[in-house]
DNA sequence: GAATACATACATTCGTGTATGTATGTAAAT
DNA sequence: ATTTACATACATACACGAATGTATGTATTC
């Protein structure tokens, strides 16, 4: 075969990650040679070799494609959710999880991440790198707006609002995984809501806390 | 060299799970050549091929040295926390979290088994059949407790105990998967007690209940 | 006609599994 | 207490396949 077009090479590109995102859940990333992807995909490696450097320059390129749920979890944070922070932080949640289970590439390049692949080299400079500032800002803007719903008496003023941040952000992920794990025995969409609430409500202000209106001393017990 | 002692043949096999461990940290398990674990242990392959089938029984053999620390979490839990099953609850997940903190082996092998190793095949099989028994036994335990809390009336009756467990754990797996992938950014010990103590608090009995005394009728809304 | 989008062919490296070698421990027989 | 015989605990050597990277071929498209 001979040069296609611009459009069709296009094409053979996405169909080799889309490809590629199949054959890795099915051998893993590492046992999965090019000339796995390149034959499931109707071409040789050639083809791969034309348009990426090595396997894990095609698996960045997978990966460059698309945001994962817990990169979605805290965007656009800061225009939005004004008027009601602790209905912002159960929506957003429960969004990512509800989409989850209905998005077949977020399943697949979250059950890449999570089990087909090995955080070594290349590969683990990237994703570490990647779940780093997925992290890093999503648990400012869940604290900013924790911190805006103790301001309106919302939450508690007695919590941790960086520390409360990590919790929420770790239950969500936890969710996640443990659903990965093993999707037919329990229903995402159900068991979300009651575990993001049931965290959120011990946020909630209760009887013995200090009014609302501590500034920042640094007095953390009376 | 020659025939050893048991005692030295013994010493020589755990010397090789112990630098498997290491290995498999740098390396990854893939990428890790049986070569590359005899010389770091300094033997020769053919040390491994006497205690081993292969890699993945190697794998095996060093995973059945120890309980992850999910697996501790609620074991032994029928015959004790019997007085007051919110404290157990608590105390169960932070005893287990701050042991991770110091536990060197538990770091290791935790790491290598959420970042270090793909599940593919035989690993695949004994990975998820040893983390799904460790959740199903996990959860059907913590249910157990959630429920004696309820009847106790220390938890709140509207809560769903079953859905309220997989909350919990999905907390606890999530802190420490976190917790691994950036050792110094989060210390376990501070943030581990505030994550828990919240989700916990959203569980306790609250304004609009039921009284307590609910037995098994099957209406789930009044 | 030059660059493109691949296919094909080749050399090399690397890891595995197995076969074989070998010196020592160990137990029984003497 | 020796000797004998065999199993043990490895080391060494070899054959094989599999995967990679690169070099080269080739038919289009621009």
């Amino acid at each position: 075969m001979a040069r296609r077009t611009k459009e069709a090479a296009a094409e053979t590109r996405n169909r080799l990650l889309d490809t590629a995102e199949q054959v890795f859940i099915d051998k893993g990333v590492s046992r999965t040679s090019l000339d796995d992807i390149a034959a499931a995909a109707g071409v040789t490696r050639g083809a791969i070799y034309w348009h990426f450097k090595n396997k894990s320059d095609l698996f960045e390129a997978m990966m460059q494609r698309m945001k994962l749920p817990l990169e979605e979890l805290m965007v656009r944070a800061t225009e939005e959710n004004a008027d009601d922070p602790f209905a912002s932080l159960r929506a957003r949640s429960l969004t990512i999880l509800k989409r989850l289970a209905i998005d077949t590439q977020w399943q697949r390049v979250s059950e890449i991440c999570r089990f087909k692949v090995e955080y070594v080299d290349e590969m683990e400079t990237y994703l570490r790198k990647r779940h780093l500032e997925c992290r890093n800002s999503s648990l400012l803007r869940i604290e900013d707006t924790m911190r805006e719903g103790m301001k309106r008496g919302q939450l508690s003023a007695a919590i941790d609002p960086k520390l409360s941040a990590v919790g929420l952000y770790a239950l969500v992920d936890g969710l996640i995984n443990n659903w990965l794990l093993d999707r037919k025995y329990l229903s995402l969409s159900k068991s979300a809501a009651p575990a993001i609430d049931a965290y959120l409500r011990g946020l909630l202000p209760r009887a013995g806390d200090k009014p609302a209106a501590r500034r920042k001393t640094k007095k953390k017990r009376a």
